[in-house]
DNA sequence: TCAAAAGTGTTATCCTTACACCCATGT
DNA sequence: ACATGGGTGTAAGGATAACACTTTTGA
């Protein structure tokens, strides 16, 4: 029955998010000897472990000293290091279980290990428009991989689309537009044609002198897959936040309208209109004034705000339906 | 290093799901001798595997001589059969990645084991107006439960809000409106309630002659957290329904609109508005005629249409926002 | 007084929602 | 001819997306 063929370890990520000087940032760990960080991570063991979540929060709180508010699981990936065929035979296999983690900034307690998200997927900051190494070389080195894939019709799942096609609903060419949502589909088409360094790591693609120029302007590595539980939390966040008030686990408990934009256009990497922010808000009535006010350097002092929590009992979805502008 | 202590099994369970006589339906199994059912279901094997969802589709093929289509991950639980208490000792440890399938409903096969999805939560069925259940079963029963909970600030994770909050926003009381969406916080509140008989199977909740009576309402049982699987299912077809095209895995290659309608009604467990459902079907430009029509038994034949899948390259979300009439 | 940032008002447009009515066929 | 289901037109209301302008402060 339980033969030992089966049994498997199940390895536990987070990636733990919060803002730090208008910028999201992720908890980091070095791995042992190597230059490439890794998200704080470590292995389920069901007998000290009620749940995967329990046991996601006990590792994190033992390596970070850091206590987590709100959790979501995101992914289970059966391919840790993807490099199956090349693991030593008699190596231990494992599955990785990727978790999303918010918190708020904390100045008093040691920051180390706090790192700019854009720093592992530098693409997706759209904040001061679009980042010009889409142009100048990626989108002219997916564009070579794509050449070698004949394909045309396409099929229901996505993967199964032809790479030109994932391409241009990726990365937003040929008049279709970016969505800011797809920064998963973004890093494996970046993996799949060895333009991260994962890939050439794990061997799913062989080093070239060229391949490893360019990713050396892909971002910064990471351990095993956590660069993309990194992507698929991101994107999960962006999506979330459309539906659901996480924004307020990040952000301090009183804050000003515009830095509460500023949060949220950090994370979504885009640009947002103002006016109708404030009007969204509103009217979503998520924020309620706190009457106390703070002077910036210059310009006119800022209204506080707190979040309202009675809007969880109230709404069926509250969230910040951003209506993203152009520009 | 590799400690036994930490080694795990890890289960695949799949909601395959189709379209039998405008009922949804999913393909189920005999447990042993026991009279509940099971989801199709295996153990992942690192060795023969190389990826969760390749493991799972070769377990469903052995299973049941069915062809996967499209299949997409749900949510990894860590407390499979939920009373980790009461296990014996030197039990296995197991997780469980469940999973969402869909196919086509094939006539021609061996149809056994396919069972209507309303039978294991027949709450959510709302096509024929409100279930009566909820009224005189369901909402007494959870209200009761709810008293025992004397909590009242809303903290952030959904979770941790009081119990007559939940229940408030998972079954639409109190000016809340009914959000088809949340079958699993449904079925989270009625387990938590003892008012399933998974319940007290796994211990959660002790057995009353009281309790027993009222379980034989709520729906059929599964075995360990099957029907817990089928709710994420649930949930997550009817969300993704709305933005993405995955309505056309469970359709026949020619259908009517009318009968895509009723496909739609079926899994959202609502009634939708038919000229709006027509607009909306016509400018996200998801179908096109075939030219053929069809004769009914009565009435005027129907135009036939098929999939356009050249959406699948245009749009960034192609779905059917389907806005609920209320009725 | 001027720069800088906070904070409004207003409009054109599109999408949603609901109404009621006409059309083609079999019996 | 009439019952039955298929199929459309259109108008009210609301949400969105963009416009430009006023207000309050510190230096």
């Amino acid at each position: 029955m339980a033969d030992i063929s089966s049994a498997v370890e199940v390895g536990l990520s987070a990636a733990i998010v919060t803002i730090h000087k208008n910028n999201p940032v992720i908890l980091c760990a070095d791995y042992e000897l190597s230059d490439v960080l890794s998200l704080p991570y470590g292995r389920f063991d069901p007998l000290k472990h009620r749940t995967l979540e329990a046991g996601l929060r006990l590792w994190v709180e033992a390596q970070t000293a850091l206590r987590l508010g709100y959790v979501e699981q995101l992914y289970t990936f059966g391919d840790r290091g993807r490099a199956k065929s090349t693991a030593p035979a008699g190596d231990t296999h494992v599955i990785s279980v990727g978790y999303l983690a918010l918190t708020r900034f904390d100045a008093e307690q040691n920051n180390d290990g706090w790192r700019y998200w854009y720093d592992f997927l530098p693409w997706e900051d759209w904040r001061n428009g679009k980042p010009a190494l889409i142009d100048t070389l990626i989108l002219p080195a997916l564009r070579e991989w794509a050449q070698g894939d004949k394909r045309s019709s396409p099929a229901y799942d996505l993967h199964l689309l032809p790479r030109l096609t994932r391409l241009r609903l990726a990365f937003g060419t040929d008049g279709i537009q970016w969505d800011e949502e797809r920064v998963l589909e973004r890093y494996e088409l970046l993996y799949e044609a060895g333009l991260v360094r994962e890939a050439t790591i794990d061997g799913t693609v062989s080093a070239t002198p060229q391949l490893e120029e360019l990713q050396r302007h892909t971002g910064r590595a990471m351990v095993f897959d956590h660069r993309r539980i990194l992507a698929t939390a991101i994107a999960r966040l962006r999506a979330k936040l459309k539906y659901r008030p996480v924004i307020f686990e990040i952000m301090p408990d009183c804050f000003t309208l515009t830095a509460l934009q500023e949060t949220v256009e950090a994370i979504s990497g885009r640009h947002l209109h103002k006016q109708n922010f404030r009007r969204l808000v509103e009217n979503a009535e998520l924020v309620e004034p706190t009457g106390a006010s703070l002077s910036q350097l210059r310009g006119r002092p800022a209204a506080l705000y707190r979040f309202r929590r009675a809007v969880l009992e109230e709404r069926p979805a509250p969230g910040l339906r951003v209506t993203l502008s152009q520009r």
